[in-house]
DNA sequence: TACAAGCGTCCGTGATAACGTACAACCAAT
DNA sequence: ATTGGTTGTACGTTATCACGGACGCTTGTA
């Protein structure tokens, strides 16, 4: 009944007004789920009624009943909000990459630091008996953020807030990045392992 | 005068009322910042008391004065909410992992689709002269979701939206993941690259 | 001491968000 | 045609959000 992908047509309806855009957003994920309004009124603990108005953006809903509307979409509100700043095509080229080593841990940024950019991915290899961020360092990012960590080659074992994750090659882990948190390579080669910080905040 | 750090008090106590959680932490910015009531008021265009009784959580505020508020912290609303979604920690292992495979594309997903889950990575090998999608597959994702590409060996071409580029080994590439898009291997050997796609809502 | 200027919070009023009910339009199965 | 069961939306009432104005409070300064 409605159109499910991105409505192409206004092409910066939204950005400003919060309110707004969240109608278009919500009516698409409901009905990429295949709910009725009362299915996801019954699932939200919200009326139809009020759903319907959210959704045709006649109303700006409190964030209480915007949370629910989120948790009945089983996404964050911060997931359902998340509409995006701009659209650009940013390539960063391996030659001329900035590239930092401290005692057997050498880490290369792939991505570059753009505003609104949401994934941050780096490249670390790690020699045996090596540990990352070691003491002084700060060894956690921005409250929110999340980290994914893939394991390319070797052995790996992540100590997060007190216990320990033991990785084989091929290994995937996610966890919250604003927890303390170092890897360690108690292997006898060195190991090679991609880390991607999702969705971490942002000023400026 | 208030803990400017988040707090760390009841594990669970937000998850469930943006309303309430957002609070504190509308109050940690602002005195992060300097700004009084009347200033982040003036800036925000949302009345003082207003914003004092967010702060304490005695009301619950609409999104569009939500809105304003975040902005007046030179923040997207998004950012703002975004100090939720429980802490856990998930592994995946390589053994036992779904592999896909179609036409010189092969792909596997490194990251399990948790429910809240915000960076999604996989790990694609492309034949030469292969491309990612085809034809009838729908090549795009989420609206607001962003994708980044990393290209680990060989070459790449990212047709986006109709324009293309160029990618060495090494390169990385960062773009809205919501347009038509697919990936072309032009070189003699076989391309392997990584993709992540970020900020995803929930997939099946 | 007194004054002024700043802070955060309480008050009363108009605006509106959110509810439950009821309605017209649509489709499948009689 | 006529049911029974959907769908999404319009109505009227209640709850509460959001405002301007006033209050008590702590500062620095005359």
């Amino acid at each position: 009944m409605t159109k499910a992908s991105v409505p192409a047509d206004s092409p910066r309806a939204s950005a400003k007004d919060p309110a707004a855009s969240v109608g278009p957003r919500v009516r698409a994920l409901r009905d990429a789920m295949g709910l009725s309004l009362r299915d996801l009124a019954l699932r939200s603990g919200v009326s139809a009624p009020m759903l319907s108005q959210v959704e045709r953006g006649e109303t700006s809903p409190t964030l209480a009943v915007a949370g629910k509307i989120a948790a009945g979409l089983e996404l964050t509100l911060s997931q359902l909000l998340r509409l995006d700043e701009g659209q650009h095509v940013a390539i960063s080229r391996a030659a001329g990459r900035r590239r930092s080593e401290r005692g057997g841990h050498r880490f290369e940024e792939l991505t570059p630091p753009l505003p609104g950019q949401r994934a941050d991915v780096s490249l670390h290899v790690l020699e045996p008996g090596a540990t990352t961020g070691g003491a002084a360092d700060p060894p956690m990012h921005e409250p929110g953020s999340r980290e994914t960590t893939v394991v390319l080659a070797g052995t790996l074992a992540l100590v997060l807030d007190g216990s320990r994750h033991e990785l084989q090659e091929g290994d995937s882990v996610t966890f919250d990045a604003d927890l303390p948190h170092h890897f360690e390579n108690e292997g006898r080669e060195a190991t090679r392992f991609l880390a991607v910080i999702a969705a971490g905040l942002r000023r400026s």
